[in-house]
DNA sequence: TATTGTTATACTCTATAACTATA
DNA sequence: TATAGTTATAGAGTATAACAATA
């Protein structure tokens, strides 16, 4: 188990909320990679291999280094969950898809990983409108700067 | 920077958000603990050293083994930003604190780690208290078993 | 003997730097 | 020469199992 991200000190009944949401939703989603014999990252990449993709597209998204995306796809391949091949028009590009047995292991990691469809379930569709608004509003925070 | 945990392919626009928020949060805190030399976990842990603190019980909160708060505390102790000592009553127990550097740095930490302070800060008073609402509603989740 | 914590070990995630293949 | 991606390497996080110290 990954180590939360916090607490920091929160000043806030909003804030310390916020940090317990996120706290909850990674746990979840680590525990259901593990079910299905994936570590986050893994089942992150897996996630992103709906359609074909890049190399570079992968880790401009993921936010890391591309010498980490080789070693997790690489992994994925050992385990036949994806496959690579070269770009015949530029061979340089690698295509990265998921196999039938990586389609069939992302859709049980997604039906473990239940955790934002009960949260949502717990909410009413008035509620889901108004939480999403707040959350959008909130991560314009994203945009101001820093 | 380390995978986000997702997405899923959201069917929802909340559950969208919801990863959208979690990505954002957990981007945050890993970039103010970067500002400062820490490593996630270093900044996680000395977050909770704000009171003196027993092994066991950061592992309990933490959610991980014992043998990784120990590494991670015998790191933090390295730098000189905790320390720990036996209790004299009984032996075997450790007492962690923060030294005054690791209050210090700590502190910036907190500075630097602005994202849920600039999230609240883009929310009306009445809207932090929806959201409070609304995010406390939704993590009843965790109460209902699996 | 039971409990607290540590050490030894192994595996994954991650980044940096050097490299290969292709253009 | 420039670009996409890989390999080599090193450091940190994590867990399991064996261990030491204390009770």
């Amino acid at each position: 188990m990954t180590v939360p991200s916090g607490p920091v000190s929160a000043t806030t009944e909003t804030e310390r909320l916020m940090f317990e949401f996120v706290d909850a939703y990674e746990r979840a989603f680590e525990a259901a990679a593990k079910e299905h014999g994936l570590s986050p990252a893994h089942a992150c990449v897996l996630g992103r291999l709906d359609s074909v993709r890049g190399m570079g597209e992968l880790s401009d998204e993921l936010g890391c280094d591309a010498s980490n995306v080789t070693q997790i796809v690489a992994r994925l391949e050992a385990r036949e969950l994806a496959v690579r091949q070269a770009n015949p028009d530029d061979r340089r590009f690698r295509q990265i898809q998921r196999t039938t047995a990586g389609d069939a292991v992302y859709a049980a990691f997604e039906e473990s990983f239940d955790f934002p469809r009960r949260a949502v379930a717990n909410l009413t569709t008035k509620e889901q409108r108004q939480l999403a608004t707040l959350l959008g509003k909130s991560l314009a925070v994203k945009e101001r700067g820093a």
